[in-house]
DNA sequence: AATTTTTGCCGTACGTGTACGGTACAACTT
DNA sequence: AAGTTGTACCGTACACGTACGGCAAAAATT
């Protein structure tokens, strides 16, 4: 197989790929949410529906792929958002995240609530953090609170459990608008500082890595 | 209207409903959780498959309907799981939810993971503690704490707080089965302990009630 | 140049949740 | 008893996601 060729069919098919991503942001912005369809989306950009699949396994794909775009756009304003006092930055990730999730519930849900069946083990970290560039800003800035001392113990089991904690607010302030959590920003900075409180208090170990995995 | 013939139709009804859930909880057992649809449940009790929307609005009531089931099972066991130390009942409560949530990933994403944009806001109360009783069970034991004095503060507000903090995790370890967090209930017990330390740095003030409530 | 393989796209078809309108029978009103 | 209203149930129909098979053209191999 000749090299540039391939190259070339490679180039188109990524084109197509983004040009479908596009119709289905424009879609989405036009008809909401729910308005897009692969139908809707086939029509748009002059192909058969069937066709779409031929650049995306299922609807699932496509969803992620406009949900990894608003990602990249979190990562983005947290790095504009990195205050110098590492305790400040962290809580500024945090604010950052909030808004976030709160503000796109639907990309929301669709990286972090609905399921990831598909990929086998050795994919789903790499897939995982290229989904969720934030995790990776939320890592180094717990480093630099373990750079400054004022927490203590491995890095990614500290970041782990500040996204847990951050994702248990905003999904169920996501799940349940109308629960009287109060103002949800705040509850979820609330949650946060709950959760540094405790970081605090001890060191904290690494993750065991053994290969216990959930049910389901 | 004579009121014993109300009541007579209301039981009826009543009974049909309750017909019908048995007949979901079958298909469920027998085929799995995609199993269960509206046709297959309408012809396994011998009736049109339009007729099951007399008796439930949605697919989504069906599913909640099994889902209370489980939940009412989660609180049956964690009322046999009640240690005397308060800190150890409250950790026997984390642990049966977190056993809860891992096994029956289905039942607690009907719950806990999924829109609930139908209910105004002055029903969602008593609905989401009806749907999940395991919640009251954990503010007893908040209060219990209270009243040992290893915890202070509000206590709706620490429940609250534990809630989230289990929920994230659980919810994590469901859409995430594949992602290294290591043995998936020690994870969920770990976070637990970390709010509980959190909880125990100073007083828990009650949720401000303020209206705010998230978009979406 | 001839042949095989791959690729890009499509048409059809199935099973799904559910909106809508209709119909027959029960219950209540007068 | 007659008329009105409500209710339980059904049949049809629509848009959806997507499995399957096909088909022409391009590419690779011989």
């Amino acid at each position: 197989m000749s090299s540039s060729a391939a190259q070339r069919r490679e180039l188109q098919k990524a084109e197509l790929r983004a040009e479908l991503v596009a119709a289905a942001h424009a879609l989405v912005r036009e008809e909401g949410y729910d308005g897009l369809t692969i139908r809707k989306l086939a029509t748009r950009v002059g192909y058969a529906p069937m066709s779409v699949y031929s650049y995306f396994a299922d609807k699932q794909e496509i969803l992620m792929a406009l949900a990894e775009d608003a990602f990249a756009d979190l990562a983005r304003r947290m790095r504009q958002n990195q205050p110098d006092d590492p305790i400040e930055a962290m809580r500024a990730a945090l604010a950052e995240y909030a808004e976030f999730g709160l503000g796109n519930p639907n990309e929301y849900r669709t990286v972090f609530m609905t399921e990831k069946q598909k990929h086998p083990p050795e994919e789903t970290f790499e897939q995982m953090e290229r989904e969720n560039p934030a995790f990776q800003i939320i890592i180094e800035r717990v480093q630099a609170c373990l750079a400054a001392g004022v927490l203590k113990g491995d890095a990614r089991a500290i970041a782990t459990a500040l996204w847990t904690v951050a994702h248990g607010s905003v999904s169920l302030l996501i799940t349940f608008p109308f629960y009287p959590f109060g103002d949800p920003k705040a509850y979820v900075m609330r949650m946060g500082d709950l959760a540094m409180a405790g970081l605090a208090v001890s060191e904290t170990p690494p993750l065991t890595d053994e290969p216990g995995m959930c049910p389901g």
